[in-house]
RNA sequence: CGGGGUGUAGCUCAGUAUGGUUAGAGUACCUGGUUUGGGACCAGGGGGUCGAAGGUUCGAGUCCUUUCACCCCGACCA
């Protein structure tokens, strides 16, 4: 391609309201523009780069045996109806009518249209697995869409749904794909993680994400410093403490403690370290039928973890809790312990189960019990909802936790027969008996694996493309396109590199030197053929772009060096 | 959905407090000339319903009312 000729609208000065790295140089280098909230254009570079992921990912998918499919991006409301996650995306799912007054939503994720698609077509487990996926443009009306490509209303999605037989099948499948998942990643260049996931309310026996490591990722990831274990937070999980701080004295007691609410000053006033000190949040969790109040209690050195906690109770939500709501429970916000109290459910962490000589709230302004025991409550409830803290002891060895911030790309998830239950997707087993599909959905965003590629490969001057990402691998510039000579030269190398199947930009255009290097650097092509006034010499320059170092090469075998330095 | 902010040229922004020349700058774009190794310079030029609607006024980018959009923090995010 040539620069003259090529849509490329660069600019100086990023959008005001860009904030990540990403936004503000996929902007600037004029790969995308932004239609309204959440909404953008790709122009010919953000579409070349979407389609050098989609390549990938397709060769990838071909690999394991999936097969591709496109559908209606436009999917009747009855589906969401039968599935029953027409409550549950709410307003996420973007209604309207046709003329004939159908309503449609415009699919977010295509989970039933895909069991749809199966149900009736494949009857028998002779036709089973069977893995079908489809590179699509999804919409989710967010309530807050942000930072560019990263969080979109409307972004391309890869999403695979696989179907079995059996859940062992099922598990080998999601090995398979897992497999699949990481080579994609690996060949785009990225830094990643492959993390244990939430699984959420919808059950299933469990779920991975692919995080790519950046420390602009909105998901904070628990790692191991010894051996393999990541989680995201949301579902980390931690071994056995292994300091365990002195305990103090330990009869139980009514202690008058005037203003003293908040763990801090507690293990203030006590002189106690916050592991002995009950954390006692409330909670209004919040259901299909209504909603409650419920307390966690935690040790004073833990926090809640929300997600955690809304599993426990198969919640939809929780949400915070006023005080005069408290009140009207016969709670004192500040003094609330989980003793004497019959008004709520209350949820112990597990940590708490057999801990001893703690100190926690009397629900009575200005008390709290001191050398308090859970054991002797009747109908304690015991359950997993503390967030893992950095330090913690890694659930799998000796080794300690770490926290590190992530992108989810992908997200691959074991669904079990949740969704083939509900729409009533079954085939026949070798003994003729009817059964659900056993699923598997596998997603992986794909203009967001865009952004990612940038939030981990950028610098001050612009974007740093891998190689496999890459609009165009080489750009072959010209510095005074009024000196034939290195005219001549650049035209006829482009020529020649094109020749050879490489991706080339000529910029032939009628600019300064430094206009062209800044724009070469901001858009980012991995690699620059400098033609320009060392070519009286006989030499060129290839500069790399991660590195910005220039190596000068002979002119006369340019083409040989250039495929050797830059063609892997 | 709660809190805050911003809408003026393709882009980044002045101007609005205290209403009053023909609404400005930089950048980008067009023409001509000079320049050619790190976002050059000179001269000339095109480009605006000042987010929208209504109101007050002799007169509104500026004041009032309504409304829309976008952004930020939070909630939310299979």
């Amino acid at each position: 391609m040539r620069r003259s000729k090529a849509f490329i609208p660069t600019t100086k000065e990023a959008p005001s309201d860009a904030v990540l790295p990403s936004h503000i140089f996929l902007s600037r280098a004029g790969f995308i523009t932004q239609v309204s909230s959440g909404l953008y254009n790709f122009l010919p570079l953000g579409k070349r780069v979407l389609r050098n992921i989609e390549t990938i990912v397709n060769e990838a998918m071909a690999s394991i045996g999936a097969q591709e499919v496109e559908l209606s991006f436009v999917t009747p409301v009855e589906l969401w109806q039968e599935s029953g996650r027409i409550d549950k995306f709410g307003k996420e799912l973007l209604r309207f009518e046709d003329r004939k007054e159908n309503r449609f939503v415009l699919g977010p994720t295509h989970e039933e249209m895909m069991v749809n698609v199966v149900r009736n077509r494949v009857n028998s487990y002779k036709q089973l697995p069977l893995h079908l996926y489809q590179i699509k443009t999804k919409f989710r009306d967010e309530a807050r869409p942000r930072f560019g490509l990263m969080r979109g209303r409307e972004f391309i999605m890869k999403d695979g749904y696989s179907f079995h037989a059996s859940a062992e099948d099922l598990d080998r499948e999601f090995t398979t794909v897992e497999r699949a998942y990481k080579h994609i990643l690996e060949r785009l260049g990225l830094e990643f993680r492959i993390v244990e996931a939430d699984s959420g309310a919808i059950g299933g026996s469990g779920s991975k994400e692919l995080m790519v490591l950046a420390d602009s990722g909105e998901d904070t990831i628990a790692l191991c410093d010894r051996c393999q274990y990541a989680a995201n937070i949301e579902a980390a999980v931690r071994g056995a403490k292994q300091e365990i701080p002195e305990a103090p004295e330990a009869v139980f007691n009514r202690f008058k403690t005037p203003n003293v609410t908040t763990i801090e000053a507690l293990s203030h006033f006590f002189k106690v370290d916050p592991f002995y000190l009950v954390k006692t949040v409330a909670k209004r969790a919040v259901y299909h039928e209504g909603s409650k109040l419920v307390l966690f209690c935690l040790r004073g050195s833990d926090t809640l973890q929300e997600v955690k906690a809304t599993n426990v109770l198969n919640a939809l939500e929780l949400l915070d809790v006023s005080e005069d709501e408290l009140r009207e429970s016969g709670l004192v916000a500040g003094f609330m312990g989980p003793l004497n109290l019959n008004t709520c459910k209350i949820i112990f962490d597990k940590d708490l189960k057999d801990a001893d000589a703690m100190i926690c709230g009397a629900n009575e302004i200005d008390y709290h019990y001191v050398g308090v025991n859970f054991n002797a409550l009747k109908n304690a409830e015991f359950a997993d909802i503390a967030e893992v803290n950095e330090g913690d002891t890694c659930p799998c060895c000796d080794g300690t936790l770490s926290f590190t911030k992530g992108i989810e790309v992908g997200h691959i998830f074991k669904l079990g027969t949740s969704y083939s239950k509900a729409l009533k997707a079954e085939f026949l087993n070798e003994n003729g008996q009817s059964e659900p599909f056993v699923m598997g959905t596998y997603g992986l965003g794909i203009s967001r694996l865009v952004a990612a590629v940038i939030e981990q490969h950028h610098d001050e001057n612009g974007c740093i493309w891998t190689p496999s990402t890459a609009p165009y691998l080489i750009n072959v510039m010209i510095s005074n396109i009024k000196d034939e000579a290195q005219m001549t030269f650049a035209e006829n190398l482009y020529e020649a590199l094109r020749q050879e199947g490489i991706e080339v930009m000529l910029d032939d255009r009628k600019e300064r030197f430094g206009f062209k290097m800044k724009d070469a650097e901001l858009i980012g092509f991995p690699y620059t053929v400098i033609v320009g006034k060392e070519l009286i010499n006989g030499n060129i320059q290839l500069m790399e772009r991660a590195t910005l170092r220039k190596e000068t090469i002979a002119a006369e075998h340019a083409l040989k060096t250039i495929i050797e330095r830059t063609v892997t």
